[in-house]
This record gives structure tokens, C-alpha cells and sequence, in this order.
DNA sequence: GTCTATAGGAAGATAGAC
DNA sequence: GTCTATCTTCCTATAGAC
């Protein structure tokens, strides 16, 4: 009946299939399942996409969007090193205890694609991406800041990477919020101890 | 044709499973798939199993036994912290590098299992178990070489669930072993700065 | 216990009327 | 562009001969 722009079908049926895969699991997530979601016919789904997997590499694309937009920011250039890394990982933490679904859907999704020949190079270049975000975090943390690292920036960078990907999947299975925000307390502590007063011939670069 | 023992059967479905899933991913791990790798006719599957769910929590159950077999141990009450931590963290870590392809589909079990109802109890109680493990690990550890540590330990060891998910989840994208190596240094490091000769009152429990 | 054959259903993708 | 009906394939599970 509508007569909808192809574009904004594709859109809403990414999102319909982000809604369907956070609340059932990817697996659940069948082309039926997403139109229906979205209160399509099955029909509609092969002219808006070549193939499920056209729609599953949108789908990584938008979240990939989405994560990098509210990446972990430093604001306040006065604060002590500590205070700035707390704060940051804080502003992760929160986005993590509203939307554990979203979180559980990424990982998901990384697994899949990773199975997926055609899709395995997009779950790599997105762990590129996370790994310079924190790369980009620590640098801005160190110039705004005017300290340096005792220890190199990639070791630092995958430190952090470490802390969020793996406080964020022990938590979606254990929950217990207050141990795991006692962990961001240790982890912002010791990242302050590796800084230093900025001086030539820092290790920052 | 060969009157095998239906329980020896089982545990070559099994392993059949195993080596499908590791290799192909849990999705592609059918039934047909898993009766051909064990050379078996398909019909074999359902007098040996219930339903493929039954499998399942039998594949997952092999792996859990397999992990808590090699948990990270205490060797030496002569090193210093540092050393001791560095040393189990290290052979874990052996063993990620030995067998990536088993450590993988360890998270994909995981995520597949808590998505469906009757296998969700058995994911969780994992994760409960891998956190034990490490419990168990910074008690012991505190005993042979006469320290207390100086936050909690259960923050203790959920940091140290935190590292090695983390670390391994992200060198399973990243690779990269030399940085993987080094933040495992920075975590003994870290570790052993939270340590202090063993006293009345301490914090170990 | 063992195995072949097949039921019964759900998946992704397509044909073709409108 | 839109939608229904259908093709083909693959799945889990079962029936029933040996």
C-alpha cells in the first residue's frame, strides 16, 4: 500500500532486527521474525536487501555507530588523573547498566560475524576501532591532563579494552553491581599510578 | 553394525561435538554435521540423546570439567607475589595460546546457552564457578605466601575474572601476543601492590 | 541396539500478479 | 514498489525394518 522510500525501509527494518536480537538472540532473528517485527511483509525484505547477511552487516554497522559516538570522553581538564578516568569509565558503566541487552547483542554479533567469512573482517576492524578509541581516550586524558604514562599507550590502551570487555561480560552473567563498580574504583586507581608529570622524553608516544 | 556401549557413544558424540563446534561454530554444529564427524549413521543421535539440548549440556559440562582440571595453581610459597600471580596467569594464558579454537567456543557456548531458558542456570552457574576458582586461587595464594591484601578479595578476584575474559576475548579479535603479554605483566604488577605481610585484622576475608 | 527412510516444520530466497 | 504464494533446502525428531 505505502509507497516508502527503499531507504527508509532498510532503516526501520535495522532497527526492527536490533529490537528482535536484543530481547531473543541473534538466532532468533530470522528474516520472518525481523519483517514481522517490524510489521512487514516477508516479501518486503528481499528488495530492500540482497541477502540476510546485507541486513546483519548494516546492522553491525549501526551499533558500531552508535558505540563510537558516546565513546569515553574527557571533560575536565582540572580534575586529578584518577577523578578523569573514573569519570569516563563511569560514563561506559552507565551506558552498560541501562542497555545490558544492547551489550549482549554486540558480543553476540561479534561471535557471528567472526563465524561468518564475508563478515569476519568487519568483526575485526570493529575491535580495531574499540582498541583506538582507548588509544584516542588515553592521548586526549595525557595532553588535557599534563601528565605522561609510565607504561607504553597500546599496552594502556589494551589494558582498558581488557577492563571493559570482560567487567562488561562477567557482569551480564554475574550482575552484582556493586563489586563491579568497586573494579572500575581499583582499575582508575592503578591507571592514576602509571602517570607521571608531563616531561620530555615521555613515554606517551 | 559394532554393539558399542550407549554411554561410550555418548561421549564420542561428545567429543564429535566438540570438535564441530571449535572448528565450525555452535550454529553449524547440527546434528547431521556432528553424527558425520563422528562417523556415525544419523539415527545413532536420538537412542544415544533425548534431543540435541541433552547434548548440549553434556558438551558443556565436558568443558567446564575440563577447565576447573588445569585452574590456575600455586606452585612456589618461596616467590614473591609478583612472580606467583605472573606464573598463574601465565599458564592459563599458555593454554588460550595452545587452544584458541576451544576458548572461543567456550564464550560462544556461553552466550548461546543463556539465551535459552533451560540451559540459562547452567551458564550462569559457570560463571559462578569461574569466579570461585579465582577465589579459591588468591586465598591459597595468600596463605602459601604469607600476605593479606588490602581491598576485598572477592573485588580481588573478580578483577581477575575481568583480566583474563577481557585479555583473552580481545586477543581472540586482536591477537597481538607480545601486548597481550604485557598486560598480563602490568596486572601481576598491580596485584602485588594491593599484597602486604599477613597481620591480624587482615582483608583476606 | 542399529540403521534407513521419512515425517514435519522452519529457514532463506524467488516468481509473478497487482 | 508491493505483497502473496511457493520453491528449495536444511533442520530436529521419529517410525519401523532388521
Amino acid at each position: 500500500m505505502a509507497r516508502i522510500p527503499a531507504d527508509e525501509r532498510r532503516q526501520q527494518l535495522v532497527e526492527a532486527a536490533i529490537r528482535v536480537m536484543a530481547r531473543d538472540g541473534v538466532a532468533k532473528a530470522t528474516t520472518r521474525a525481523i519483517v514481522g517485527e517490524a510489521g512487514m511483509p516477508l516479501g518486503v525484505f528481499h528488495y530492500c536487501f540482497r541477502s540476510k547477511r546485507e541486513l546483519l552487516e548494516m546492522v553491525i554497522a549501526t551499533l558500531k555507530e552508535q558505540t563510537v559516538e558516546r565513546v569515553l570522553a574527557v571533560t575536565d581538564p582540572a580534575a586529578p588523573v584518577r577523578d578523569a578516568v573514573r569519570q569516563s569509565l563511569g560514563a561506559y558503566w552507565q551506558h552498560v547498566l541501562a542497555h545490558p541487552q544492547e551489550h549482549r547483542l554486540t558480543y553476540e554479533l561479534t561471535q557471528y560475524a567472526v563465524r561468518d567469512p564475508e563478515l569476519a573482517s568487519v568483526a575485526h576492524s570493529q575491535y580495531e576501532l574499540y582498541l583506538k578509541a582507548n588509544t584516542d581516550f588515553l592521548e586526549a586524558a595525557a595532553e588535557q591532563l599534563g601528565v605522561r604514562y609510565t607504561v607504553p599507550v597500546p599496552e594502556l590502551a589494551r589494558y582498558l579494552l581488557t577492563i571493559v570487555d570482560g567487567l562488561t561480560l562477567n557482569w551480564l552473567m554475574l550482575g552484582d553491581d556493586a563489586t563491579a563498580e568497586a573494579v572500575l574504583d581499583h582499575v582508575a586507581d592503578h591507571v592514576a599510578t602509571l602517570t607521571a608529570p608531563a616531561a620530555q622524553g615521555s613515554a606517551t608516544r
